[in-house]
DNA sequence: ATTTACAAACAGATTGGTCTGTATTTAAAA
DNA sequence: TTTTAAATACAGACCAATCTGTTTGTAAAT
């Protein structure tokens, strides 16, 4: 509704253009992938999705490669983007554990971003470049959500046994969600997945 | 060196001929599966490892979609019969807590099932007709491990006090080992994994 | 003799990459 | 400012490779 109708800005610049392109068609990819799976996502399909020729594509990105090297970047961009922006809704600057685990599980099951990455690893897996690229974005995602729960959590009550050790703790819960969005994947089972995430958070709390 | 060579067993009956077919091409599947993954498994390729025609494929198995549904099978019964076998050569009848959750780590590890298993969710995802069968199959398996676990599981010393939902922990350490394979997938920081699989047991036990 | 097991060629669809052509933007020349 | 040449953005056809399923034919078992 807000969009001019058949006058499409009749001067944008080459800047404009190709920021505008690159995202319709990441957008696109990540639609695709999270709707059909990894091994889906054709190019065709995707500029399908995205209303782009394919050439417009192969100019953008040249391969298939390149494109999907993208989305992986995109993905994690937007996911620590999602989490940045929740934080900031929070009130407290400072979480409890608890909270902060809750923090995690959330912005693991809304939207469809961490289902992209699961089928980004899993791709990965056989896939030389791809587990390259996949390997050192995820390497940094980890320290980011672990330096994210030191600086987030707050720790006057009685900080637990394995403070010491919290961001490992991190970790494993991170694996830990991921099975779940892999268990997700085919059960959908929403409540007996929290209640199992309850669990988690009993025996270590 | 103990196949007979040139001679293939003159006569040999229908079902010796089937089973076998079936089971060459099965393992061929696996095969291609672990090591190309699941999007790559094409048939052409598992006839050409398993060293057999398209048409002796399409006989046994009419369609590509019945072959990875039997895959699918086949994963699980050989993994349950490993940790059967593997419980076998165990001198005690019980383990420890400790032992039972190295016992599953351990059947994590070796060999390529899981890997081949995680292909077939994260593959399930997308494909209705898949995820019938992962979701089933993966159903009994669950079931079995964490009958398995309350079997075996020795509890004699001091009972952890989550000792009455033993199954969900165990179900728990599944997901959170899955979570470990997709990892390995891309990182194989064998190293790592042990040592967070050590703290998680330290963490529950 | 009939059914089953296997072989191989074929057909239609889809894939990713290339190539050719056109429109638009940009920057330099007039 | 206007004009013009070059670079960039986009469109769509084409191609060789690969995929799955079908079909036709032969060997082996019942």
């Amino acid at each position: 509704m807000s969009q001019t109708r058949h006058v499409p800005q009749p001067r944008q610049s080459q800047a404009e253009r190709t920021d505008a392109m690159r995202t319709r068609l990441l957008e696109a990819t990540l639609q695709v992938i999270a709707e059909e799976g990894w091994a889906q996502a054709s190019t065709q399909k995707i500029c399908k999705r995205a209303g782009v020729s394919r050439g417009a594509q192969t100019h953008h990105f040249p391969s298939k490669n390149s494109l999907l090297l993208a989305a992986v970047r995109e993905i994690i961009t937007r996911y620590q983007s999602d989490m940045d922006a929740a934080l900031d809704e929070t009130s407290d600057d400072r979480l409890t554990l608890s909270e902060f685990f809750d923090f995690l599980w959330d912005a693991c099951f809304e939207g469809d971003l961490l289902v992209c990455w699961l089928d980004a690893m899993n791709a990965a897996r056989t896939d030389a470049i791809l587990r390259e690229e996949v390997c050192n974005t995820d390497r940094k995602s980890l320290a980011a959500i672990g330096e994210l729960g030191l600086s987030t959590i707050r720790h006057d009550e009685n900080p637990p046994a394995w403070s010491a050790r919290a961001d490992e703790v991190i970790e494993l819960t991170v694996y830990l969600l991921r099975g779940f969005v892999l268990q997700d994947g085919v059960h959908q089972n929403a409540a007996k997945r929290r209640k199992l995430f309850d669990l988690w958070k009993q025996l270590i709390l």
